[in-house]
DNA sequence: CAGCATCCAAGACGATACTG
DNA sequence: CAGTATCGTCTTGGATGCTG
């Protein structure tokens, strides 16, 4: 496989004397990344509302390719948001469903995804305002 | 410099004919991964209590590079987060603070970390088991 | 239909060396 | 002290082609 399902960015290096006000850290921010991911946004979005198939998510998300879309499933698999029912029928089916977990996580994403859309403008013009100022 | 304040892999390939559903998450996706970012969101927690100076937050932020942390900064400071403050002391001087902006996503931010903490324990297991059924 | 394997380009990041 | 510049390495992610 091209991509590992363990991303190394988010591994921390080990303090040589820890931080206390670091302690659990390094976990939170493996967690967080998740949610830092796009893709793993959106699937997760896709499926508040039940279950859904492959290539209905692929239709949905627009834009993702196949790749990635088996990916972040898979990731969101691994951290037990997300399970994955195989229908052993011919053509195969499989449907995706967020967990208990999956859904708990929703929502505080979708609360940060409120502040997100609330503060959009504001952001935007920072930015354009910023990149005008050192652009030139 | 080696690398863009404006990260690529945040961009949206625009849907031939956009869905609905869709319309305003191509800028909300990047104000996520903005949270994503591990470090930004190590910054932002790390100014909750306070302006800080540069070596201040390196020191603070264990493992994290000089390159990184400039780069997140500058990222913020960006999107109108954090404002730097230059004292043109010798030697120089520079503090970070996070802005009414900042300590607004603050919020919904710690209580994304509150919920990655309090169910940390369960990722990790889920991941040690998916890993079991699947690394051999 | 769902998905894995491979290739490849673009970008992220750390290490190092240098400056006002 | 607070950066900038540059280099080399690793990761990311799209495209394509092949399977059960």
């Amino acid at each position: 496989m091209g991509t590992s399902l363990r991303p190394a960015h988010i591994d921390f290096p080990a303090p040589a004397r820890p931080d206390p006000n670091h302690a659990d850290c390094r976990g939170v921010a493996s967690v967080l990344s998740r949610v830092g991911d796009k893709w793993s946004v959106f699937v997760i979005m896709m499926l508040s509302d039940g279950p859904k198939r492959f290539n209905e998510l692929k239709r949905m998300i627009n834009g993702i390719s196949q790749r990635m879309l088996t990916l972040t499933l898979r990731g969101l698999e691994r951290d037990g948001l997300v399970t994955r029912t195989i229908f052993p029928t011919i053509p195969p089916r499989v449907d995706y469903e967020l967990t208990d977990l999956g859904r708990g996580l929703s929502q505080p994403v979708e609360a940060l995804g409120k502040w997100a859309k609330d503060h959009l403008v504001q952001i935007e013009a920072a930015r354009s305002q910023f990149d005008e100022r050192n652009d030139r």
